[in-house]
DNA sequence: CTGGGCTATGTGACTAGGTCACATACACAA
DNA sequence: TTGTGTATGTGACCTAGTCACATAGCCCAG
């Protein structure tokens, strides 16, 4: 294992083999337990990290109390924008958790300095990842300024959905998804249930007409 | 001016010569007249900029036509996002204007990948300006998702207040910068105004008690 | 197998924010 | 001085978030 994971990333695969040695050899292996905090405000990342296995979940918490979810890091993906904050000087906002048990390479920053020297391939690998969650960033600022929340909720509940239709989060954990208030999801699937799109029972939601939830998802 | 430009950037001036040199000589002087729209969704940038001189503003747009401020990238500073986008395949969903008669190098992709390869300090240059950007894009979710809108108009009045304490903006344009509506601005600026913190005339917002302003955009 | 105790959900009342429609007011040019 | 375009004011209404508290489901200790 410790040998080869740069085959677990599409993107290292190709990776020169005279760069993918020093690498291999200079990261570390490590694991984590589910519910782990891995960064924070006053926790900084110290390495960049790859996963292995497992999912790592980003989100920032308000004053208040609010959460909202930024993003997930998942298994063959990177820690792409906390790695430009610990490459920068800029004191990390958002915090990262273990939503599962976590495996993950953790490369120091000196190697990762090294292998983006020293890769081109390693760089494109590095700033795909990069766009892809800063795009992502601007669609959540986009929802959150200007969409409404049944549409929010209607799309959120599609995309979490297993393939039995069934999302297991209380209106507590679907609120942070979105960045809202418990109440109001409770109120919107109340009303989706009224409509006979969805089910529920304590801590899972079952939809009942994909369709009727893409509808609302997607043109008004 | 072409010769040396390098040294407007406190980052870049370290910069090796003989890194700086092919640098200088690969890329190429841009003038953008005040409002030319530089990227946006479907306009893909083409290279990285670095601004000698004027502001680029770059904001989302909404399906409604709202819109929201993301960032501004004024004289010294490079479009770092934008170039990750560029660099990985993701589509740009955010627009830049130029606010200003702007002037800028453009350095082409190519020359880029090459300086991030070469250039140590380069790469601190490039990735300090990401993890910024990236870190301000968090505070703008946290605010957007959870803040009050008095709170941060207070905040953006005295943000953007010149040194005579005045602020040459219309409702509408301020409603731009927080993501929100005229009419909630207009009725904000109205109590602000009620307060006797500000006075108002047309385009113009005039600061009377900074103090006032300070406490209720400090803590609550 | 049952009664606490914890967590999840329901709900009314109220405040804040966003939308729509339209009324005024102001500035500048013809 | 009078249009004309832009900026601002405002009521009515809807959606979203907050607060306080009521219920309901679940699990475990006894």
């Amino acid at each position: 294992m410790h040998a080869d994971w740069t085959t677990h990333f599409p993107g290292l695969r190709k990776l020169e083999p005279a760069i993918a040695g020093p690498l291999v050899e200079n990261s570390k292996l490590v694991k984590l337990a589910a519910g782990t905090r891995i960064f924070g405000p006053g926790q900084s990342p110290e390495a960049y990290l790859l996963l292995l296995d497992g999912t790592v979940r980003v989100q920032q918490v308000s004053e208040t109390g609010r959460e909202i979810v930024l993003y997930r890091v998942s298994a063959g993906e990177s820690c792409a924008l906390t790695t430009a904050c610990l490459m920068g000087y800029e004191e990390y906002q958002a915090e990262g958790i273990a939503e599962t048990d976590v495996q993950a390479v953790a490369i120091p920053r000196k190697t990762f300095d090294n292998l983006i020297a020293q890769s081109a391939e390693f760089r494109r690998f590095v700033f795909t990842a990069f766009s892809m969650r800063v795009t992502n960033l601007f669609k959540i600022i986009d929802e959150v300024a200007f969409s409404r929340v049944d549409i929010r909720l209607a799309q959120k509940l599609l995309e979490l959905a297993d393939n039995e239709d069934r999302v297991s989060l209380t209106h507590q954990q679907l609120a942070s998804e979105l960045g809202t208030a418990r109440e109001v999801i409770s109120r919107q699937l109340h009303e989706f249930q009224r409509r006979n799109w969805i089910s529920t029972t304590r801590g899972e939601i079952t939809l009942l007409s994909r369709q009727d939830l893409q509808k609302l998802a997607g043109a008004p």
